[in-house]
DNA sequence: TTGATTCCATACGCTTGCGTATGGTGCATA
DNA sequence: TATGCACCATACGCAAGCGTATGGAATCAA
């Protein structure tokens, strides 16, 4: 482990210390060993500790949210796009951690006003996407989306992962339409 | 803020440090500072932080889930003790931090495998009890009792708190029944 | 009043991490 | 081959927190 490093490898390795160890995984030297480097590689790569918190936030977020939107966005039947919706949400690609990382950076925007800031920010587009899903099927008084995304948050917090999470969140979809 | 301190009034401010900064804030200092007192008065006290953190995680489980659910088991009918529920587990007592304890420890869980070993139990057993009233409302295949718990964990999590959570959580128990 | 006990403050050494300063290595280009 | 630059290691000072050791104040008993 002593090949040169890039700005990605370092903020993989950040998404890796934030699923492994939460928030206050996230230091640089200790971040730097699991590389096999030193500190000197992360101040030639990033300002400071801030700063690489704040690329990590940004990384994530055009890797998950509007990746995935754009995605839904080709399937035309809004009952399909939900259903496509549920798949694609628990196949985040693994570049940021994996599926894990979602309740991780949850649990990050807890500690992090500006985490929190922009976790808000993509609850609420993720919300007012499915409900507009939603509202194609009938659905119009805005509380189905709400509910809807919060049951896949929550199967997320509570340790459901894949195929169980998938199942039951079909089970809802058919409920609530 | 020189009067004598009780091991409560350690408990209690080591959750409004876990609520305000998350797990991290969790530091024997600077809790003694926001209670006007030093380290000497902690270790009078506890041991170490572990067992500090290991009595405030009994503390929480026992003024939650068991109180909660002994309350609700007064009511009769399962639809009436499901929505008794609700108003029950959004009104947590103010000694152990409010609602906003919740999210909390669920974060905490993240970079602790105590405290998740502790929610894991915890979720489990609320699970249960909820789907315990579905089935006697007809729901015997066990997932309305997950879908519900999950939108209610969910809903805590993306922010929404007392009465729209409420007025959402209402509507999906009608969905699922 | 004296002694014991409870409760807490102060002071110390230790560890860990942040940020900076500085030097070194390999690769490019001329 | 020489020179500059990109990339990184090492070494330093600094701050914050943990745990311990020890002394002091308050309270109660005898």
């Amino acid at each position: 482990m002593a090949e040169r490093l890039s700005q990605e490898a370092w903020l993989k390795a950040g998404f890796r210390a934030l699923v492994a160890k939460g928030p206050e995984g996230i230091r640089i030297e200790p971040i730097a060993r699991s590389l096999g480097a030193t500190k000197g590689s992360f101040y030639w790569h990033f300002k400071d500790l801030a700063a690489f918190k704040a690329a990590m936030l940004a990384y994530w977020r055009d890797r998950t949210t509007q990746d995935i939107m754009d995605q839904a966005d080709r399937i035309d039947d809004p009952h399909e796009r939900l259903m496509g919706l549920i798949v694609l949400a628990l196949s985040i690609p693994e570049e940021v951690g994996g599926a894990e990382v979602e309740p991780a950076i949850r649990s990050w925007a807890r500690s992090s006003s500006d985490v929190a800031v922009a976790l808000a920010d993509v609850d609420a587009s993720r919300i007012a996407y499915v409900q507009d899903c939603f509202a194609k099927l009938g659905q119009t008084d805005g509380t189905a989306g709400r509910v809807f995304y919060s049951a896949y948050v929550g199967g997320e917090m509570i340790g459901q992962t894949g195929l169980p999470q998938s199942a039951d969140l079909m089970h809802l979809l058919e409920a609530l339409t």
